[in-house]
DNA sequence: TTCCAAAAGATAGTATTACTACTAACTTAA
DNA sequence: TTAAGTTAGTAGTAATACTATCTTTTGGAA
């Protein structure tokens, strides 16, 4: 529960937060009007144009602001993407949490582990300033060059990847509850989690790597997921 | 067997040629010395300082012409990473085809298929200028940004992807080979090729996402994989 | 042997990117 | 009221990702 800070009631309504590593900013974003639209506008402008487009430079026009200025707030656009996927996957384990709080079978859990990271997202009114479907779509086709980097290990160890760890732990512990025996559990949680994202991009993309071209079905990839999990550790 | 030129005699040795998608180049590489060495040195230089730090003015210095030169036979460092990527994909298919010539079971072709894939990579002395592992690491840490761009759609259209769908697609018929009945055979093998490469790259730099952490040990996410799909086709 | 065309090489130039450094303005606290 | 700290804006720079042009080399046909 450790990046989950706090959800609070304010003007009638329930907003939820997220604790981010402080190592990722050099001035917290969410305390300030012009960092929160950083991070808005930075999500709609990465998903209208995509990462490698991406500049401080067309982000501060659209903000009203200077490139300096987004500058203060972070050291360069790489670690502005980290922020918001991380953000992302704590948000992910947020809604895990959420909607397998008090199921008692494991095996429900799992199922809906795997639903609730394979099927479209509808945007999340408890936080503001964030597009959780654009978000969805950013993570689906840039997500993984948060890490596919040559930094990958000085912002391993200064734990920049731990709400996707965590992400996977959990849904790794599911396993386990589900079969104790099994003898792949992080392995076999972080292909579901790759997966989720991978097959939806390809089933938009190329489709012909899926055989969920035509339907453009995303709940067939839930289909397909929850099979090869349910097979592989041999439970139903 | 599209894209397998020819295999033929030179010097008493055997050497692998593979015909590439025109589109990807201005001038075909494989012609001339300079177009030799612009594949040569940019699998090193990428090897070593990773496809965003790599450009064609340091890989014009390392082969002693200008960036000007390599220019001429690439149109940008996007296309030359999706030549590379794509030549690897093209010779694991021939592996594929080598290793699983004569072989009757399916099985045994399906097993044999996740061993090529997941399984360290000694480099191949049939191919002059052209190293392996080194490849091998670069498909396991930049392959998926060849894809992951804006123009996903344009280069699909120009075909640039077919030789991974290729692979994707034999992987496939193999599986229904298995087990006709399995419905999604198309994804289980995107799913043995990603998973391959990234749960090896997790191994070495973020290996709390896997369960071969602490031996890394390359054998054991074969282990994982036969027994993910082999359980999942239900077949023995 | 000469002549031609194509390829390679050298040089220079441009717009954009990814920053850094400095300065001006504004706020607060003593 | 003034000194200190905070914040924003301006102006630069080195590197990147190209393009354009001009010269030299080379290999082959006349």
């Amino acid at each position: 529960m450790f990046y989950f800070a706090e959800t609070f009631f304010a003007d009638m309504d329930l907003y939820l937060k997220i604790r981010m590593n402080e190592k990722l900013f050099l001035r917290n974003p969410e305390e300030t009007e012009l960092g929160k639209n950083i991070i808005r506008y930075s999500i709609m402008l990465i998903h209208e144009i995509g990462f490698e487009a991406f500049t401080f430079k067309k982000l501060a026009v659209k903000i009203g602001t200077t490139e300096a200025g987004v500058y203060r707030y972070f050291e360069n656009k790489h670690l502005l993407l980290i922020y918001i996927v991380d953000w992302y996957w704590a948000w992910q384990e947020y809604r895990l949490l959420f909607h397998t709080n008090n199921v008692k079978k494991p095996e429900t859990k799992l199922k809906k582990a795997i639903t609730l990271l394979s099927t479209p997202i509808v945007d999340d009114a408890s936080t503001p300033y964030i597009n959780e479907t654009l978000l969805y779509e950013i993570v689906m086709s840039e997500g993984a060059k948060s890490y596919l980097t040559r930094n990958v290990t000085e912002y391993n160890e200064a734990k920049l990847f731990k709400p996707y760890k965590d992400l996977c732990g959990r849904i790794a512990d599911i396993i386990t509850e589900c079969n104790p025996k099994y003898k792949f559990p992080r392995s076999l949680a972080s292909t579901i989690i790759e997966m989720a994202h991978s097959q939806s991009f390809y089933m938009k993309n190329l489709p012909s790597l899926t055989d969920f071209g035509k339907s453009k079905d995303e709940a067939k990839i839930m289909t397909f997921l929850v099979d090869m999990v349910f097979s592989t550790i041999k439970v139903l």
